[in-house]
This record gives structure tokens, sequence and C-alpha cells, in this order.
DNA sequence: TGTGCAGTTTCATTATTTGAAACTTGGTTT
DNA sequence: AAACCAAGTTTCAAATAATGAAACTGCACA
């Protein structure tokens, strides 16, 4: 089934294209997204014509192969820089990652998906594609799991039945029930933790970005390794990482992302 | 044959108009794209309908307003990782950031534009017209001036053709004959100097990044501004560069970018 | 209560998309 | 060298989706 509101429409099509070739990560020939596609082979030949002749593909002649086209990479930076919390949370996500010596992410819900928006790395200054734009599962991480933990009760239904419950590693929970109670414990406490839950060895502590009227805007983490750190000891950044969500939150919402006016 | 605009195919009509809401960069109305929109009233809000109920655009109810969705984002993180150098450049451009301590820029050519697609920061970040995913002119940027010069004739053509010839700066070259003695005293030498062409007080040294057949994959460049370096004293990093961008190519063509069999 | 504007819906008309099948191309087998 | 095969490309009548003028809704302001 397509993950996106499949509806009809010549777009919607389209865009499912891109999808399926955008998954595989690699450039593909025709004949295999032809394997796993609904459309006859003319149709799709169609879609992958406009979609080269549209610069949405990339098509190597040589190879015969079609990859996802550069004219994506200019959008996406568009949609980057309006639709998403990293120009606004920037300054803060770097004086945080220079405070505290550790990996710091920021992520926003796409879905029932977090999506990764930005990123600093313990050692290098700034990255931007490399993480942003890497999704990854709501129910085993700390970013998350601190946006789930503030979702209104229809969305977090929602949200919920799209997770997959995949078992990570030992910690990772795996039903709804079990998610639920760690979510009362994070809107009790404030902030969220990984406790090893997606990959052996990565431990973070997280926080929501909520509006004055708590709406969830986004998350962030800061993350180390068993081997240097601990739960307790990431604890210690706490009052830092929240001082920095409150300020990206504050400047969110006057700026870009207000809430509903009553 | 009827003649509607373009009467090309209803995904190109569709990819329009995300041009024309990212091309706003920020969140817009309805009414502005209607404005500026060669469809219908109904056509344009049917468009935008398809479009956010694709996670192509992102409706915000309140302000009603239109931005980039967040599918793109992730769509542009498949196309950055799978067309671009920069996976296979990143650990390069990693070690060449550390050993000069200056702005690493890595970029490739979208038509007749640069297009970033990985930046390392200086140590004291200097805010700067670039990030990935942004477009800058080729005719008067390290990068692009490196890439142009080994461009073969026809390619060249078409992409001069292409150029502004803005003057930026009193340095910039506004004109075909002056840009083509550039080229040719760049392919000379084997790498290009920004001398503040572009921005005031920003200076560059560039090299091409070159397959074994001469095919020009993209380019990456040291920058810095004239409170801090000379050209004379970023040239002092060439040997380092030209090592980057060797690795590079001989990683991409092994992997990735072959040169067509013959 | 009325006027104007921004956004939304309707529906008969029209043009675009559709896809089975035929065709072309380039490479491999007999 | 002829026959074969697989991958990719083109054709064309039928089916379907897009179109856009106009009517409608809801809201703000007078």
């Amino acid at each position: 089934m397509a993950e996106h509101g499949s509806g009809d429409g010549t777009v919607a099509k389209a865009l499912a294209v891109m999808d399926e070739v955008a998954a595989f990560g690699r450039p593909v020939r025709f004949s295999e997204i032809l394997d796993r596609s609904p459309f006859p082979k003319a149709t799709l030949y169609r879609f992958m014509q406009v979609l080269t002749k549209q610069g949405m593909l990339h098509y190597d002649p040589d190879r015969q192969t079609y990859a996802p086209g550069l004219r994506l990479v200019r959008l996406a930076h568009a949609a980057w820089q309006t639709s998403s919390l990293a120009p606004i949370a920037r300054p803060h996500v770097d004086a945080l990652s220079q405070a505290v010596g550790e990996t710091v992410h920021l992520a926003q819900l796409d879905g029932a998906q977090v999506l990764y928006v930005d990123k600093r790395n313990a050692r290098q200054p700034v990255e931007m594609y490399s993480a942003a734009g890497k999704v990854g599962p709501a129910y085993c991480t700390g970013v998350g799991k601190a946006m789930l933990a503030f979702l209104p009760e229809p969305q977090l239904a929602g949200a919920i039945a799209q997770q997959s419950f995949h078992r990570f590693t030992g910690h990772t929970y795996t039903d709804e029930t079990a998610l639920r109670a760690e979510l009362a414990a994070i809107r009790a406490r404030g902030h969220a933790y990984d406790r090893e839950e997606h990959e052996p060895g990565i431990i973070c502590v997280a926080v929501p970005i909520l509006t004055r009227a708590g709406r969830v805007l986004g998350a962030m983490s800061v993350t180390s390794t068993t081997a240097r750190e601990t739960l307790v000891g990431l604890e210690r950044h706490l009052p830092r990482i929240r001082a920095a969500a409150e300020a990206i939150a504050a400047e969110a919402q006057d700026w870009r992302f207000p809430d509903a006016a009553e």
C-alpha cells in the first residue's frame, strides 16, 4: 500500500514512482521499477520520461539507470528553509553542541515517522543533508518518544497505529501498552530517554519543543554511547537542552509556527 | 495542439506550482500563487490540494499558507545520497577541512548552475552565501569556474549562454570573452581562484574533480576572507586539495560514475 | 443588512492518460 | 549468420482524468 494518502490523480502516481526510485538508494534500471510498480510498462515508461525531462530523475544513458534528480535537492533546500525548524533553531543547536560536546539532533514528526532536520556531530562543525532528510522510527528513538508523548490523543492513536514495533534491541518497546506507559512517564518527567532501544550502545536524552499552547513542534536530543557516557551523565546537560528547546519554541512561535488564535 | 500554456503533462504543471511555491522562500497564500500562475483558480486550487495531500506542500490552516513540504526533504536525501558526489567525498572533505581549518565546499554542475552538495565550516564560521542544496552562479565562483574550464566545448557553450553575467563586485567577469580567457588560464594552471568575484572579501582556491577520461564530476574549494588570508596563503593548501580531489575522483569513477566504456 | 474579497465546490465539456500489442534495439545462443 | 531473447520504445482507440466558468460559502468590515 502507498505510504501517503494515496489517492488517484496523475500527480500522485508520478510521485509514487519517485518514491519507488528513491527507495532503492542506488541508480536503478527501468525494469527494476517495473517489477515493483502497479503500472503497465508503457505508463511507467512515460512517467519516467516526464520525470527525467523535469529534472526530478536523472537518467544515465550509459548505464541505463535512473536516480533521484538534482531538482529535488534544490526544492528540498526551500522546504528545509521554510517549513522546518532548522533555520530558526540553528544558532541554538550550534551553541548547545559547543557546550555539551556531544552529538545533537533536531527532529520533527513527519506523519508517524521521525524526520531529522538538523544535526551536529560531536567533532565536525556542520553537516547538512547527511543527516537532514533521514527518517527514523518514532517509537524507539529519544526524539520520537519525546514528540509522541505530547501529542493530543487522536493524533497519537493515529501515529501509534503506524508504528512497526520492530524489536531492534532487547530494550525496544514492542507493543502499544508498553509504549503508552513509557509516554506517560515522559509526559510526567518532561523529557525522554533512549536506553539503547534503537541501536545497541547508543543512548540519548531528548526534550520536546512545544508552543505555549502545548503543540508539538519538534524535539531535540543529546546523544552519546555507553562506552563514553551514562544516562545519568547525560542528564547533567538537561538544563541546557531545555533552555535551548524553549528558546527555539519561543522564536518559532513568534515567527513561523504560531498557535491558532482564539 | 490546443494551446494551454505549455500543453505538457499534468505532472509538469504540478511541478511548476512547486517551483512557484519554493521560489517565495516563505509560507505563501493561495492568491499569491494564483497571481503569478497561468492556471485558473479552480485548477490551481486542485493542484495545491493534491500536492498538500501528497506531502509535497505543507498547509497551515491557521494562517492559510502553503510551504514546501517535508516529503521533499526525504526525497532529496535520497537524491543527495545516490546522485551526488557527497557520500563518496565525505571522508575526504572531512579530512581536508580538519587539515586546513577553512571552509570547504563540494559542488556539482546542475545545468548551468553550481549546486553545492556539501560543506564544512571553518573553525570560526563566517555567515556566507552557501549551503547544501543551495545554488549559485557558475561564472563567478571558484568551483563554478573550475568545472566550466574542463567542460567539452559544446556543453561549455551551452552553459555560458545561460550565465547572467551580473556584476556582483568590481572583480566579476561580465562577458564571455573575459570569462573564456580566465577559463583557459584555469585549464593551464589546473585550479581556479575566486578573487572576490561573487562577494566582497570572500576568496577561494578551487580544483575540479575529473575522471581519468577528463569528464567533470564536480569541484572542491577552500574558502576564506581577505581579512584572514590571501590567495597566495590559500595556495599552500593546494597539494592537499588536489590529493583529496583525486581520491574522490578515483573512488567515484570506480563506484558510481564510470566513464563510458569504449 | 449589505458589499467585497478569499477561498471552495460543481458539472458538462474537453483533452489527457491509459495500456495491450506491435515494434525496435542490442546482445546472446544455436 | 540466422534465430532468438530480453529490455526498452512507440502506437492508437478507448477510458479516464483534468478543466474552468460560474455559482457558492464564509468572513470581515462598513
